[in-house]
DNA sequence: TGCAAATAGTACGAATTCGAACTATATAGA
DNA sequence: TCTATATAGTTCGAATTCGTACTATTTGCA
């Protein structure tokens, strides 16, 4: 592959990697002290596809190695936002359930950040997000099935 | 904002994580033994830009806290693929270079990474990118400038 | 049924990130 | 010129990530 045509994969997984260092950095900035990205990606997970999952099947949807989600689940607990208990269907496995607490967390930073979402739709319209979407899934569908084929 | 289309921005910049997250593993399982992604963002500036960069320069051009810095340049050091000299200009400073070493390392990683641009071209062909990268940098530029103005 | 292999989760330690505090040098203004 | 302030870089310690090794339980199959 020619340089230029190089140049332009780079960057777009360099333009990528800038937008995802921002908005994650957007992100904590309106999570309680303490709370970091991950602690919100187990939040908004456990209510979007409904509590009571398994740490592991957790840490095979965001793609981190199980001892990752361990040390962000104690955090969560710590902190009263999850509580868990033994899995009555497998005993060496537990289940993960919000406490009422922890859906008012959840709640409360999509709340926080609806000013921004606002921001960006005043120069990025819902229109406008429709169209880069299918695209980026599409590349997201791709590369993650590459990782099988070349690690 | 109404829900669905918070979810349409939600869904946009949680693609674009995970798009960075495996492209990021793509780039570390092509790099030697022990060089993470940071390492080579470093060797790939000091080519693109020219060394001669001081520690700060780079720290700001990669949005990192300069400690972040002294310890991926530390390592880069240890492996003998950069070196720090005194800056002539300003005492307090150094200006970072690369060795022959530095420079053939991050060439052989861009080679390598040439089968996985190709199979991503199959798909995702150069015009395609091209009609994505306009308004990727868009929205990049647009969110860095907010970052001012929201934190 | 019995036992080897697989699976869920944790403990531990190394590497990375990063804020606070520090040293050394440069700069600006009285 | 002198001194207060700003700047470049490092040190240190806490938090996060993750690989290895471990325990407990389940599953597969002889």
């Amino acid at each position: 592959m020619d340089d230029v045509k190089q140049l332009l994969y780079f960057r777009l997984f360099n333009e990528i990697g800038i937008i995802q260092q921002i908005s994650t950095a957007f992100l904590e900035a309106r999570l309680p002290d303490g709370l970091i990205a991950p602690h919100f990606t187990v939040l908004n997970h456990l209510i979007r596809v409904s509590d009571g999952r398994t740490p592991l099947e957790m840490a095979r949807a965001f793609q981190v190695p199980k001892t990752t989600l361990t040390h962000t689940l104690a955090g969560l607990e710590e902190r009263g936002l999850i509580e868990m208990r033994p899995n009555p269907d497998d005993g060496r496995s537990k289940r993960v359930w919000l406490t009422d607490k922890g859906r008012a967390t959840r709640n409360q930073a999509i709340a926080d950040l609806d000013d921004l979402f606002e921001m960006i739709a005043a120069e990025f319209p819902s229109e406008t997000v429709e169209d880069m979407l299918p695209e980026l899934e599409r590349l997201r569908i791709f590369i993650d099935a590459l990782r099988d084929r070349v690690t």
